[in-house]
DNA sequence: CATGAATGAGTATTCATTCAT
DNA sequence: AATGAATGAATACTCATTCAT
């Protein structure tokens, strides 16, 4: 079962699958879609599904790996760039990007978060965490005042998960008490105050 | 067909079945969870479970209804003493509590929110975020210096909304890479440092 | 799943049930045998049939069940009466009871003993052959100068085997070679010779 | 499409997918055995399976075919030698001969012959039989003392049907309550001893 | 009110067969 | 000739829901 593609065509239905199933994932959610509404989306039929995947939940890992992949590749580039900004551009700059990822394709990608959010916590959002985290570390070396800050791991736990949460669950909010432009802003000076009362708090006595 | 039970046998019965589906619910997770299980468990048939519901949704419904009470109740009592607490304080009481409360009944209410985090991001929690909402409000009021704080509302917003879901994430997490201590230090140090400086950044000037 | 029945209703299925499977397989054979055509014959639904039965192994199995209860319950009347037949007699009345046994129902019997054959030569057809074993030692202790034969054990398992099959093969055939009453004749002559002659060359030398 | 292989590579061909049927057969049983199997088994692709053969069946009749030949083939050379033995011998012979034969490419043979035996019980061991009757008949030749026998007919169909199906089951018993030393000696005996019997009942009176 | 037997549309998955390359 | 991707009907099994008792 589930042979490797060997030809170009083979390539082409496999990304054909995964992206149906992105689309019937943002529709109906994980629970309501069958391999019947893949192999319908992706314009072929349920047999060939199964020359590729060997069964349902093999095309929903490919698909979060794919998503995966796609925000690293998002955020990758960004890093140099935000590590030399402060740091409360630099949580600006991102939530843009963000607000610009989980847009595209009529929500495609908020919708599946929304779907992996609850199940696997942890599994599919970890390399996700790994980029984050990373980029706090090159921010950090950028910054070598900042390496004062006391609690980085967990400030920074804290931020990324809740962060991540703010803004998924911001954007599927049809009707948000408050804008995305404030939502980005107020994470923005939440870690900009830290850090600066970090910084004050933690200050060498050289006052007097 | 489903009638609102008008008895004490009723009411009893309703209560079985909602608490079957916590049990279900936190042991197969709701996609896995059948009418029949819920039956089981609580003692009844199939055919006296649709006496009570109209269907497996109302069933569900019932139980988040019951959640979002439940975690009502345990903040409720506490708003007056929140209230009063400085605000680093206030976070460490409410988030000593959340632990404890998720824990409850080998996790049951954790494993609930897990599932409705996905799902239903808004219509369950809501309830919830507004009595969170007036521990906020509560707070300030019962320390008017904080009225100077800018952007409550979005502060509030992303506080409550990340630091429900770091809760969360991090409980459900078998190997956490910080402590809960840590969590719940690191959140109250988030909040306090960021009051602290927008304390600082409006204040009147005096200084001259 | 698969609950035992509580009703008489319960249980005038589950004989439905079986009842359709025999036809079925007579019919189609094991391998083509689906669900869907038992439930039909049965006149139940799909869903009906899993009410009682796992899956479709144990229809089989329940079918397998009574066809053997079935032939242990012809024969085992006829015990004490073949006990004291003179051997070619005791074997033509067997062969004569099995003859309208296979050929009840349509040859339900006789077709799935062929189906049986194939597959788990043992298991099925390990209690009949008991029986049969029975009847000879019943034989034995009848005819106590029989007690003088050798191989006893191999000899039945011979017999017992290759009886069974030469029956089945020649029930089965359209146009057998020879007529069921000369097989049957002959298998009453190839066990009687046997034993004549057996008796002849173990007989205690009192020819001097 | 399915056309007589004209080449020498097309009879190769035809003959790694009949030993790849063989294979898959004996491993997992025919109901279980794909042409995907079989065409993996014989290195070859599905397609190149519908060259040779118009469908899957066609594959099992071959295999069949090679089967019965081969059986057939071992048993042709033996005919001049059996017939010349005294009976008893002869079976004795014919059975080690068997045994080998079934037990050849870990008992390959045999677990076709089991298939076989529950479905096409007359169609495929057709030939065998008529070359064990004829062995039947040559033995009959050379010991024209026999020709006094009576129901030859009914008597070789009963040994060899009966015969073939004591071997089977006994080689796929994993645990027979009789060696088949002690078989092979039965059946010896059981025809001797039958042919010896006769002989004396229809002896003519010469006593006097 | 309670029961649990019955339903049947729906689901994932398999596999013989075809056909464009 | 050979390939292997594509097909889709068929299969075993599930489960929310109904209804006769």
């Amino acid at each position: 079962m589930a042979r490797k593609p060997q030809q170009q065509r083979s390539k082409a239905t496999v990304d054909a699958i995964i992206e149906a199933s992105f689309i019937c994932v943002a529709r109906d959610g994980t629970a309501a879609t069958t391999t019947r509404h893949i192999a319908d989306v992706a314009g072929i039929s349920v047999g060939s599904l199964y020359e590729y995947f060997s069964n349902k939940e093999m095309i929903f890992d490919a698909m979060n790996e794919r998503f995966v992949a796609d925000v690293v590749a998002m955020l990758q580039p960004l890093v140099p760039v935000i590590a030399r900004l402060p740091i409360g551009e630099a949580v600006k700059l991102i939530l843009g990007h963000f607000e610009d990822f989980l847009g595209r394709n009529d929500q495609r990608y908020l919708k599946c978060a929304r779907q992996a959010m609850g199940v696997d916590i942890k599994d599919h959002l970890g390399p996700i965490t790994r980029v984050l985290m990373d980029i706090v570390m090159q921010h950090v070396m950028h910054h070598p005042e900042h390496m004062r800050l006391r609690h980085i791991p967990a400030m920074s736990y804290i931020f990324i998960n809740g962060g991540i949460f703010a803004i998924v669950r911001h954007l599927s909010d049809p009707s948000p008490p408050i804008s995305y432009e404030e939502l980005a802003q107020g994470l923005a000076d939440m870690i900009s105050h830290y850090v600066a009362q970090e910084m004050l708090l933690t200050a060498p006595a050289t006052q007097d």
